[in-house]
DNA sequence: ACACTAATGCGAATCATTCGCAATAAAACC
DNA sequence: GGTTTTATTGCGAATGATTCGCATTAGTGT
């Protein structure tokens, strides 16, 4: 009777035909392990989270790009290193707050910027619009700062 | 009579001296790129704004790496795939507007984020400390926004 | 079944940044 | 001044993340 696994498959496999992508298998799994994490992931979090066969990264990077290009996932750098991909559920946009030392990343729902980001605009001397911002909050996460 | 250009250059020299950092001609050449321009720079425009001699990129990462790690500069990524350096002529820590075309940077002197951090902190799960944020914004400056 | 083209796989290339190590040259010491 | 100590430099080579070129494979629509 439990239909969930397959209604998240077609789910993801719907999501792809929709945006016009074509449902390959590859490109369904990664969607799978998107969303199936509430939180940015790098591609070696990804990689380690594969389960299908090889894996070339040239792919994966292409097919993360085209995600992200389109909205389908929101692309993050974190001052880590490596950029991290996320699958949004719908959600608004969001922030993080990044474990100095682990690098844990944790989301941060609220968003504080919106009618900040209006005066920056208005207080720009050569800037006709903005667009977007990125936040992103530094600390030490709970396991880090016993040490 | 005027004394300016060889106080600056004293200041800076001096500014080595008390960090402990030896007064070396490269990076009393760095030092006075950076604190003479008021916005972070990327590696390809100091080396562009370069007048001394050969340039190695090596002492140049590991000067900057050096002057960021003692607070005399600081690093900025703003998601353009480089790193920035700036001097902060004492200024405290402030945001950055970027264009998203051409990325022209812009520093967004006023910050409103700190009360807003702390607010992060109560409630984050598994965090205990927030000590630091970047938040840039994203946008168009007027020369591209006529394109 | 066929045509069209997105997506893949592979290797090699690129780009930013870092490392190893011997050579230099400040700063400190005699 | 000469000597020691050690930060800094210069060079080349390594690393790591990301991208490119191109032939091949495989969805999608007809
Ligand atoms: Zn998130
Ligand atoms: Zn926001
Ligand atoms: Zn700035
Ligand atoms: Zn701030």
């Amino acid at each position: 009777m439990s239909r969930k696994q397959s209604v998240t498959d077609s789910d993801v496999g719907d999501m792809l035909t929709q945006k016009g992508y074509r449902r390959t298998a590859g490109r369904m799994a990664l969607l799978e392990i998107l969303s199936k994490t509430r939180r940015p992931l790098s591609i070696a979090e990804i990689i380690r989270l594969w389960k299908k066969d090889p894996l070339d990264q040239a792919t994966l990077y292409r097919a993360l790009e085209d995600f992200a290009r389109t909205g389908v996932v929101h692309r993050s750098d974190l001052n880590t290193g490596t950029a991290r991909y996320e699958y949004l559920h719908g959600r608004p946009h969001h922030h993080h707050l990044v474990c100095a030392k682990c690098e844990l990343v944790e989301d941060v729902e609220v968003c504080v910027i919106t009618e900040a980001q209006k005066k920056v605009l208005q207080r720009s001397s050569s800037f006709t619009a903005v667009y977007s911002h990125n936040l992103e909050f530094f600390g030490l996460c709970t396991a880090c700062s016993k040490v």
